[in-house]
DNA sequence: CACTTGACCTGTCCGC
DNA sequence: TGCGGACAGGTCAAGT
């Protein structure tokens, strides 16, 4: 469920607590959450400190003054969480997250069962325990990595990734471009694909193409350029939206504070099927495309389908 | 090559 | 109430 929106609040939290501060601890319950060895992580996670945190696509890198950096992917369910480390429990035994303000969260106690890898994090001066922070995540489709910075733009899938949609390179025609690709395959799915565009998800792909006025199984070489100029600014506009409400929360996901995303309140279809669309008051329809969940306006968003040649 | 589907997981919800 | 099955959706491998 983390999409861009979700995974740039938990990127900008995380520069918030836990830049500057060096790991003192690790310890993990899932190998496939955090494959790297005992020696690897010997050699360059514990004692290095945290220099830099970026985000590419969906994926939150972790730089460490070792060289080396933690990659991290959340996939459906990954929750990153810091936790100051005299704060664990308030008077009130709620749990104080990041700066220590009490939060209302999802979250009722850590480590909980869905905790896969927890980092103790100290001050770089003084030794002293700062927080910890914690890799959650119920589904375990979720991981981090640690790897060598200089090694990350090699992997293939880093490689293969389209343009961040919020940069300022992204423009219209340059969508056009990556379009071009997959002339004959659903809108929908192209979008969702990470090496067309990074950093959609389903949530994002339903909201722009409603705003869009663009039906999801439609071909992408039925698309003419205005219908492209309009999905362009959909998507930055959803997007930059999103972020201003600290993402979407479905079920799961929480930023490093333990916070739910305000996004979803006034989504204009996501999960909102049987609910009359903002623009015409039709109702809104669910349907399967791409064999995701997939929310349109049917009055708003129209395309007649083609007698398939096949 | 373009494109679609299934597998990876676990928790939740729905119908019987 | 209990239980089986569908569903949730990011990504890659395997399939058509």
């Amino acid at each position: 469920m983390p999409e861009l929106p979700e995974v740039e609040t938990v990127k900008r939290g995380l520069e918030k607590f836990v830049i500057g501060l060096s790991v003192r601890q690790v310890s993990s319950d899932n190998v496939k959450s955090f494959p790297n060895n005992e020696d690897e992580i010997k050699q360059f996670l514990l004692g290095a400190s945290i220099t830099k945190v970026s985000r590419r696509a969906k994926l939150i890198i972790i730089e460490l003054s070792t060289n080396y950096s933690l990659i991290i992917h959340l996939k459906m369910t990954g929750q990153l969480v810091f936790v100051g480390i005299d704060k664990h429990k308030s008077n009130d035994n709620t749990i104080r997250f990041g700066g220590g303000h009490p939060t209302k969260s999802l979250i009722k106690e850590l480590p909980d069962k869905s905790t896969r890898v927890i980092l103790t994090l100290k001050s770089t001066e003084n030794n002293v325990n700062v927080g910890i922070l914690y890799f959650n995540d119920q589904r375990k489709f979720g991981w981090m990595r640690l790897l060598p910075t200089s090694a990350i733009k090699e992997l293939q899938f880093y490689k293969k990734y389209g343009p961040e949609p919020l940069e300022n390179g992204f423009t219209a025609e340059i969508l056009k471009q990556r379009l071009r690709s997959r002339l004959r395959s659903a809108i929908k799915a192209v979008l969702l694909d990470q090496s067309v565009i990074a950093g959609l998800g389903n949530i994002y792909v339903d909201e722009s193409l409603w705003l869009a006025n663009i039906h999801p199984l439609k071909p992408v070489y039925l698309l003419n350029d205005q219908e492209i100029t309009f999905l362009h600014r959909a998507i930055q506009e959803v997007l930059s939206d999103s972020i201003a409400k600290g993402g979407s929360t479905d079920r799961n996901y929480i930023d490093v504070e333990g916070k739910v995303g305000q996004y979803l309140l006034t989504a204009k279809v996501f999960r909102r099927q049987g609910k009359p669309c903002y623009r015409c008051d039709q109702l809104i329809v669910k349907l399967k495309v791409a064999s995701r969940g997939t929310h349109i306006c049917p009055s708003c968003q129209t395309y007649i389908a083609e007698v398939p040649n096949r």
